[in-house]
DNA sequence: TCATATATATGATAAACACATATAGAAGAT
DNA sequence: ATCTTCTATATGTGTTTATCATATATATGA
């Protein structure tokens, strides 16, 4: 668990820096897990958060370009121009030591959520089995 | 599915109404439940909400009474003073038709809600299995 | 060269949440 | 009696998140 783990004093993120008591946020932690993957761009990460299923079939870009920036301000992740390969400039981001560590504390986090998720649904299925 | 349902089309849910995308507005369908088993009222709807690991143990109480009152106004529930019982005057909600409805399209979302969890939780642990 | 796709970014607004505080009746203690 | 605590509802304010609209610029294909 991310209770009182030295990973989280290590990086010093608070306990717990991922509010997955909501499911706000939810881009964060899947950007970082693709980031922990390889590094990549905005552009290119906003393509890959549909297949978590947001509402909309595209998640806004305002919303994965200023979650990057604001990981890069904590330091969770790195950014350098690609000028290089094909089409405008992109602005690729890395992950650095601190965003892994934030990515296992929204992991954890998420769990918690996914169980609570669980509850709920059980006791609304018992409640509701087969009438709706 | 809610989507295309015939109960979101009756009561005039727009397709969807509950932003389960996110997970804001968790203590809605709770509320929705809870008032699904027997009609309450706030300070006790507010203990009941502890059973599903909000980060707090006892949530914001505005939060709960704000959610209620915004409810009866979108019909989703009805309300009237109990001066009867021991104790301050309680405002005890019932719910309506409609919010039934509402409560079984939250329960739609957050169905999908918990399969994306599920995906990145299982990706995540395919990721970092032993190794964190 | 004109439209479209790629790519990043920000201003403005709206929704959601958290924190603080106010009010007031009931119950129990001293 | 009155003082404190518990129960109960409520709102004001500020902050964080999310959405919507729009701006900019390069590259590619028709």
């Amino acid at each position: 668990m991310f209770e009182g783990s030295n990973i989280a004093k290590k990086y010093k993120l608070k306990e717990c820096e991922c509010p997955s008591g909501k499911m706000t946020r939810f881009v964060e932690p899947c950007l970082l897990f693709f980031l922990s993957q390889q590094p990549s761009y905005g552009y290119e990460l906003m393509d890959k958060l549909d297949q978590f299923g947001f509402q909309k079939s595209k998640p806004d870009p305002a919303m994965v370009y200023r979650t990057l920036r604001s990981l890069e301000k904590e330091k969770c992740v790195v950014s350098k121009w690609d000028t290089k390969s094909a089409g405008p400039a992109k602005r690729t981001y890395e992950l650095t030591p601190k965003g892994l560590a934030l990515l296992h504390a929204w992991a954890d986090g998420i769990g918690l959520r996914k169980q609570a998720l669980e509850k709920f649904l059980k006791l609304y299925q018992e409640r509701f089995k087969g009438r709706k």
